[in-house]
DNA sequence: CTCTAACAGTTAGAGTTCTGAGTATGGACG
DNA sequence: CGTCCATACTCAGAACTCTAACTGTTAGAG
């Protein structure tokens, strides 16, 4: 392995990164879900009753890999997919109690990573990287959650 | 969509990545790439000669996942496979010229994206941000690459 | 020299995700 | 009404990624 020559900020940033993503992997591998799927279901246990194609848009993917994901993740029945009355062209989909069950954890989970990756900095250098960080996500788009 | 409560600097951070990661996206999608595959033929491009097992690990995969990947690689003609003369279990994986141009210029792509990410910040506040972020980084493991 | 274990990689089959085409419902306009 | 179109979703098939079981090669012990 080459010296790794990390020298702009973002650099930085994508490795703390890879060390999150790293932390939320082995956490949703271990429940044997995808990164989509544990997302759909984290994002349904907030939103309950959420439209197909609404879940298209936040994943940013289409409606047809919306249907095929929930329609592995019904199988496992850890979501619901029920008709609208009076509108029967629309599906509101709900978590069940083994999928909140399933997803229930993972927050803290990411929470307890991210106090170990901050473990170096003091709480005044938190502070500092907060102002920081508030000041270039002021500019960014909304995560679309 | 209730409005987000991103308190922590490392919710931030995840703000922050999911940027990179929607532009990192969206260039790799483009080129009919999955994740993996472009990881892959990035590091080939560095360090060409490789051997699968050296792959699978800086994937965090299995070697049947990397014979896989490069399976599909090698039938679109982006990677090769040669036995090593004298030692016929290892083979090296190349990049073809073709899988070299594919994979050029997103190391050019994601810089771009940094700066439109950095642009709120002044020259001291990226010295400072990028201060902190080396302090954590510090104590972080390698990203494996 | 042979036996065995470790190693490098492949294959088979299942589940997931994607694209493109299709079905069915709900409105809008004449 | 009836036609047209937009909407919400599903289906079929391909590519990708994973696990488990497999083939073939190398190296070491006796």
């Amino acid at each position: 392995m080459d010296a790794p020559k990390l020298t702009t900020s973002l650099e930085l940033v994508r490795w703390i990164g890879w060390a999150q993503r790293r932390a939320a992997e082995d956490w949703v591998r271990a429940r044997e879900l995808s990164f989509e799927q544990s997302f759909v279901l984290g994002y349904l246990a907030q939103q309950p009753g959420a439209i197909q194609r609404e879940l298209a848009e936040i994943t940013r993917t289409s409606a047809a890999s919306v249907s095929s994901l929930l329609q592995g993740l019904e199988r496992r029945g850890l979501v619901e997919r029920r008709s609208e009355p009076g509108n029967e062209r629309v599906k509101r989909v709900f978590t069940t109690p083994a999928g909140r069950e399933l997803i229930a954890g993972f927050d803290v989970a990411m929470a307890a990573a991210d106090e170990t990756i901050l473990a170096p900095l003091d709480d005044a250098e938190r502070a500092t990287l907060q102002a920081l960080l508030r000041k270039i996500t002021a500019e960014l788009p909304q995560p679309t959650r």
